[in-house]
This record gives structure tokens, C-alpha cells and sequence, in this order.
DNA sequence: TTTTTTTGATGACGATCGTCATCTTAACTG
DNA sequence: CAGTTAAGATGACGATCGTCATCAAAAAAA
């Protein structure tokens, strides 16, 4: 049955949507184009009119789970309006909410070993455009912080705030897991204030 | 047709060290049994004798690659003698080798992502054990080095190096890989001395 | 040597995978 | 309005998945 072009584009992006929460809490592997296509309300057979195929929907999910993520991230800071930037980004990354849910999280910690496995251009393209933003934001930042975090590469903060979220989550139950948080907080943005 | 007590056995290492590169290079849903079975020499038939099962397979896999890993890191140390050890460290994980051949590396830029999303304890454990045993050496060497490295947390310094290697693994064939792991690496050992 | 045990090869099972052809149906075009 | 177009549901395809029953054959036990 058909539906109106509004209701196709408004589907399609539903789909999208869908995918960007499944794909980073299942991985590229751990879930099928059928079970996406069924979370979004729709059954799997309109997916290749709109898709090229599995790999086309999971570029266009990371980026949009990409810009989610950004416009998230700058509405924060546009709202709080915090004296230290950087340490207000860094804690509300390197945290138990977002180690708690990947689906709406940053794709580098869900998705990016994920990503460096595929040869897909595209896709590592998506991952560089990421990572490439990450660095100038910190930068941005670091040199507006009152800490001597102005100091480190951008690079060694980015890879530090990465990294923290993957531990974490791997050791989500354990009592480690909050003293990683804790502690990461404090060497990137010093102790509480 | 049977084989040697000896030769099973030798067959069931061989399944696990191969089964320990390709989860690796593939991840946990990357690779199939019988894939990994052919890998090692063999046909998927006498694989349920071995292992009670595909994530029984994994947990034994993570296993070995970790042991491997760390006997690696031991020997480094004990053959170079370096005199700040923790440099040494670094910068053998932190490295393009290390970036460039993740069936052979560590388990945590690799697997850890995946494993984050079983909810299987036994995989968990090997984790948990594996970031325990890392955040032990790093605070040993650290108290050994000259450097002020001694002052981190090395939960922050080894949420680093993990997130180095699988940010630098993302952007693989870009300048920016090489840019990034030089920054991690004077970021946490110091500029070379 | 005869008997028992067990390794691993063959092959198949049901389920799921990504992908696509077909068809219905309703939105669009004229 | 009639004619055309296209969105999405149905269903199937070959391949692959994890798992297991069966069997041949040689090692181990008697």
C-alpha cells in the first residue's frame, strides 16, 4: 500500500532513527535489517527502495547518530552557559548515564572498533568527520578553561574520554566502573571545584 | 577418524589461539565456527567436543589472548631493562603496530566494545580481570618512572591507551592516525627524551 | 589381539542473514 | 475523473549461522 511522500520521508527517517540507536547498541553485526525495519513500525520489505543496502543505512545512521550527538552537546552548553566548558562536556561524557545507554551516545565508544573492521570508506569517513570535530571542540575548549588542561594534545583527551566510556562498560556492574568514571573526570577536568 | 590424546589436545589449543587471532581481527560476530575451525586445520564437525559452545569458545579465546599479551609485555621489560619502564609501555601499545595488527594485540581496544554488549559473566570476568591486572602494572611503573606520569590515575591512563588504539584503528589510513598516537604517547610518557 | 573408547569428518537441522521479485494499494499526475 | 506511479507488505532466494546426530577409524584399554 501506498503512502503519501510526507509519510515515505517521515518513515524513511524513522527507519534511520531506529537504526542509529539499534546499530550502537548491537553492534554492525548484532542486529539484522529485518528487526530494524520491525522497531521501526514497518516490515522489512520497502527497506532496499529506500536503502542501497545494510551498509548504505549504517553510514546514514552514524551520521545522524553523529549529529544527534553534536546538537546534544551544544544545546548543553548553550543552556548551562558553565564557567568551565570543558570540564561540564567531559562530565557529561565520561559518565554512568552515557556508559548506561549507548543507543543514544556517541558513536566512537559503540561503534568505532565496530567501524575500523569494515573497509567501507564511507563509514570510516563518518568516524574521521567525528573525530575530526571532537579535536576542535577540545581545543576550543581547553584553551577557554581556567585548568591547565589547555595544555594537553586534544588528541590525548579525546582517546582518554573514549576509552573511559568502553571500560566502563565493560565492567558496567562492577564497583570499578564508578571509580573509573570518577577518576577520569578528575584527571581531565581536575578535582571538584 | 581418531587421533593421539596428545594431538587432540594440541588440535584444542590450536582452535583456541586461532579462534583468539580471528575474534580479534573479526570480532565476536564477525566470525563463524566453522570458520575458525577450517582456520585451525580442522572441519566444524568435532567442534561441540572441545567447547560447549561458541561463547564457551570466546570466553577461552579471551583468555589465551590476554595470557599471550601479558607474557608479551613481560618479556619486553625484562629483555630491554628500560629505565623508565612505563615509556616502554606506551609506547609498544600505543604504537602503529600495535594499531595495525589487532589479532595479536590486546583484548581491550578489540573485544571490549563487543563484550560490553553479552550479558554472559564469564566473558565479563576475563575483562574485569584483564583492566584489573593493567591498572596494577600501570601504577607499579608509574611509581618507577622519572616522570610526573606518577601523579594520573591510571584508570585515566589506561582509558588512554585503549582509546588511542581504537581511535587510531577507525582512521587507520589517514595522516591523522600517526598524529594521534605521537600526541598519546608524549601526552602520557613525556616528549621524548 | 580383541574390545572399548573417543576423535574428528560428513552431513544435516532449523533459524536467521542480506537481498530481491512480485503484488496490492493508494497517492500522485494529467 | 482515469491513468500512472511508487511505497510498502508478502514471501521467497541462496548463503550462512550455531548446533548436533551419525559414522568411520584409530588410539587406548582389556
Amino acid at each position: 500500500m501506498r503512502v503519501s511522500r510526507e509519510k515515505a520521508q517521515e518513515n524513511r527517517e524513522q527507519i534511520i532513527e531506529t537504526a542509529a540507536r539499534l546499530l550502537r547498541e548491537h553492534g554492525f553485526d548484532g542486529i539484522g535489517v529485518a528487526d530494524i525495519m520491525k522497531a521501526a513500525g514497518l516490515t522489512h520489505g520497502g527497506f532496499y527502495r529506500n536503502f542501497a543496502s545494510k551498509d548504505d543505512l549504517a553510514v546514514k545512521a552514524s551520521e545522524h547518530a553523529m549529529a544527534d550527538t553534536i546538537a546534544l552537546l551544544k544545546n548543553g552548553l548553550a543552556q548551562q552557559q558553565p564557567q568551565d566548558p570543558l570540564r561540564a562536556v567531559i562530565e557529561s561524557y565520561v559518565s554512568s548515564a552515557h556508559r548506561d545507554d549507548p543507543g543514544s551516545g556517541c558513536i566512537l565508544p559503540a561503534l568505532a572498533a565496530d567501524a575500523a573492521r569494515r573497509d567501507d570508506p564511507a563509514l570510516r569517513a563518518v568516524f574521521i568527520t567525528a573525530i575530526q570535530y571532537y579535536l576542535d571542540q577540545i581545543a576550543k575548549l581547553s584553551s577557554a578553561s581556567p585548568r591547565a588542561a589547555g595544555s594537553r594534545h586534544p588528541a590525548a583527551i579525546l582517546s582518554e574520554m573514549v576509552g573511559a566510556v568502553i571500560l566502563s562498560r565493560v565492567i558496567a556492574n562492577d564497583p570499578l566502573a564508578e571509580s573509573l568514571v570518577a577518576a577520569v573526570v578528575a584527571d581531565i577536568a581536575g578535582p571538584i571545584p
